[in-house]
DNA sequence: TTGCGATTGAATCGTTCGTTTGACATTGGC
DNA sequence: GCCAATGTCAAACGAACGATTCAATCGCAA
């Protein structure tokens, strides 16, 4: 196995440059090294070669935008909890330091926006399925962070509805960077994605303050249990 | 091609039965006729001989569910729409008549419930991106049914921010399909579907409703390019 | 029993996949 | 000029894929 690190120029630059663009277009199992390396009219040896496998490659083209963006999380995370130190961290600014280091990576890349977003939901869609190790510690090592500051900022609702929650704001997260190009509407063209994070955080507060623990008492027939 | 009938019995619907289940554990790319076909040990032509190709039969396991799935999802609509008539048809109703009728499938399947899930999951979370025409088309109908009945429940909320709140919303339920099994909290094993969808249906309640539109006026970067 | 359509079986087709090989070209230091 | 490191190249490998062929077999009405 060759070299971890990132390179930033010269032919394993061009191939995960060509192999990141096409991941995003078609999906991490849809493109074959054939098409990676003719995309760029390299031979196809040059994979295995400067990555030692598809799968260096692939980890590569994650590391290289997955590392930064949950790096910046933890550090705005941080920067909001010193801040609010004593009174309690709000809520919007958690959810704002998870979700904004997103936008902040986009003009690092040669990738259009929309490509670069569809990325980043497929890396996180996947969250640890079948992705490299090194990866998936990263990924679980931010949720862990993420969902304890949670935890402190709703205090009154239960682990396992935490837990929920969670899972249903980051769920929505995947949707909004997979399907971003969806949300065109009639006239206007593309909302910015600057808006469309603006509106994903309103929505997942709301979701998440919304009442206390929520009654899990089944009554007794499989569907008469709403009481909101 | 074969008739598109959904089989109740025979050789034809041994293998809908096995290529659900492969389907469900491992996605829909990474089975392989010849898995199907050796996991219920029939010969690797069983296959094209009655469903005319791969395809043919990944459309039938879709069929199978997305199509009653779908098919209640507007009867139970349209229903609470004549029992409200008049008066305005409340959110939670509208959110309710979506995704209970996930529930109501899985006890006509030989699988597991988790497995049931995840393959709805897998579903939806494709939601046109390859699947057949046939099936794309039922999914854009019952999507713009409602759409239409969320406007109606939620006329202060602007075309573009309802178009996006509603894709959060599909997005976390997706997640919630395809990752139940990791909403298990420590001592107490997984919670019933039942509960986790009631959960789920008070986060996108609260999610949809929340305030008015959003105010999209972006205060310096280079994106102010919305009025509504 | 005979005949026939429906089904199954083993074998094989042509492709595509990730990877490996070994020859060849380029480069910089001595 | 020479060596070794570095990179590129065409070619081929074995494996897996979806699909097809064609003979053998089955169920069952005539």
């Amino acid at each position: 196995m060759r070299e971890l690190t990132i390179p930033e120029s010269g032919p394993k630059r061009k191939l995960l440059d060509a192999a990141e663009q096409l991941f995003a277009e078609k999906g991490f199992e849809a493109v074959s090294v054939r098409d990676v390396t003719q995309f760029v009219k390299m031979n196809v040896a040059a994979v295995n070669y400067h990555f030692g496998s598809r799968e260096g490659m692939l980890t590569l083209v994650i590391l290289r935008y997955a590392g930064p963006v949950n790096e910046e999380r933890l550090a705005r995370l941080e920067s909001a909890e010193r801040k609010w130190a004593g009174k309690g961290l709000p809520l919007e600014e958690i959810i704002d330091a998870f979700v904004r280091p997103l936008l902040g990576q986009v003009r690092k890349t040669a990738l259009s926006e929309g490509l670069f977003y569809k990325l980043l939901g497929r890396i996180f869609a996947e969250n640890g399925d079948g992705l490299s190790p090194i990866i998936e510690e990263r990924l679980r090592q931010t949720s862990d962070r993420f969902a304890r500051a949670f935890g402190k900022a709703l205090p009154t609702i239960g682990a396992e509805e935490l837990v929920a929650r969670i899972h249903f704001m980051t769920g929505g997260l995947v949707h909004l960077l997979t399907h971003q190009d969806m949300l065109a509407n009639g006239a206007s063209g593309l909302p910015s994605m600057e808006v469309t994070l603006t509106r994903f955080i309103r929505f997942a507060v709301a979701g998440l303050r919304e009442g206390t623990d929520t009654e899990v008492v089944v009554k007794k027939g499989p569907q008469a249990m709403f009481d909101f």
